[in-house]
DNA sequence: AAAAATACTGAATATATGTACAGTATAATA
DNA sequence: TATTATACTGTACATATATTCAGTATTTTT
């Protein structure tokens, strides 16, 4: 996907407000009087950029025959960002990270949650967490023993459960036999913990 | 909310499919054609029944101005129901079964789903279902070997892994070694497919 | 039994709409 | 430096589309 210009987005931000609000796509003269264009050809020319990069689709021909080309787009609740589990790095809210977003309401996740992060591997199994399943992260250091966190151990990010044997000693403990404990004793080893899974979403 | 004829109740449905197959709706042209109308006053005049009882709205002037009144839009999707896997009798919709409904987009999953299903036991661990865990259940009979279904034996509802070894025995196969595989002869005993897995929800 | 709603065909028309063509200007890219 | 992409205004026109009018027939409601 090619990138976005900041009046791209406009228009592409109008024609998903547009259809949220009447039910079904604006023309191009509609486009106009949202934006301010005093001609059609404005609006015009927009969508064909936006269809060249993808993002919409145009049935030629056709009146209002625009759709806009988002697998998941309900739009009313927000949209998340879904973001691989890179082995290196922070698992940032950065553009280059984001697979895709995946568009749910705010309290879908009891405490609320700011990401979704798709696992690789299958070293937390056993807690019923596979191979691409996608965990709700919320982002926070606040965490107790026993909880699923997503931590970063140098430039490594895994997700374990949680376990602090003192206040020097952590341990990441996998749910697979597969698989050993990592404990970290602080004064030696930096350790940063991302946040905890408040949920989980898996598609067949 | 007046009672809909069969012919409108295939004009609404002809415009939803329209609508979710190309992103907006369809004109009188579009539906004569679907419908084997050689007049687009007959779609005309069913559109008009469609507004006056409420299902509809009609934007007047405006080319594909058709908007459908979807009544439970608390916010873009729509409200699912949550379902407890009844011990005894099948998953029914019927509102006693109805612990709680959960709001989230329609193409939440990707081909659809219709309800929630709350897991009891561990039978299918390893494939990552855990207890209280939330299957999307999509209503089907439509069900391929390794599909994840949610089948009814007698009064016992279960969920496992389908597999047809022949035109007469399937295979109900769990996804934990502590449990035994169950094999219907369907020639001696019924067998009923409620429907599959489409998806997966946890909150923590 | 009369009136209204349903369920169509068929033709006609005003207008809503996509789209091409002719320009102008600036920024980004090769 | 030439070229392409971006970002517009403005005019024009073919056609896509809503919508009205004139019928016919059956079913449902009052």
């Amino acid at each position: 996907m090619k990138k976005i210009t900041s009046q791209q987005q406009r228009v592409l931000d109008c024609i998903q407000i547009y259809l949220k609000k009447t039910g079904f796509p604006p023309t191009r003269a509609d486009i106009c009087k949202e934006l301010g264009f005093k001609s059609p050809n404005s609006a015009e020319t927009h969508l064909r950029a936006l269809e060249k990069k993808g993002f919409i689709s145009i049935e030629s021909g056709t009146s209002r025959g625009i759709s806009v080309n988002n697998q998941n787009n309900s739009f009313g609740g927000d949209e998340y960002p879904v973001i691989g589990l890179v082995a290196a790095g922070s698992p940032t809210l950065a553009e280059e990270n984001i697979e895709r977003t995946i568009n749910c309401p705010k309290s879908f996740f009891e405490s609320g949650f700011d990401y979704f992060l798709k696992v690789r591997g299958l070293s937390m199994k056993d807690a019923g967490i596979m191979e691409d399943d996608l965990i709700a992260v919320k982002k926070t250091t606040d965490v107790k023993n026993g909880d699923i966190v997503i931590a970063r151990l140098d430039d490594e990010v895994t997700v374990k459960f949680f376990n602090r044997k003192s206040s020097n000693i952590v341990e990441l403990e996998p749910a697979n036999e597969d698989f050993e404990n990592i404990i970290i004793n602080l004064e030696n080893e930096q350790l940063h913990i991302e946040g905890k899974s408040v949920g989980l979403l898996r598609k067949n």
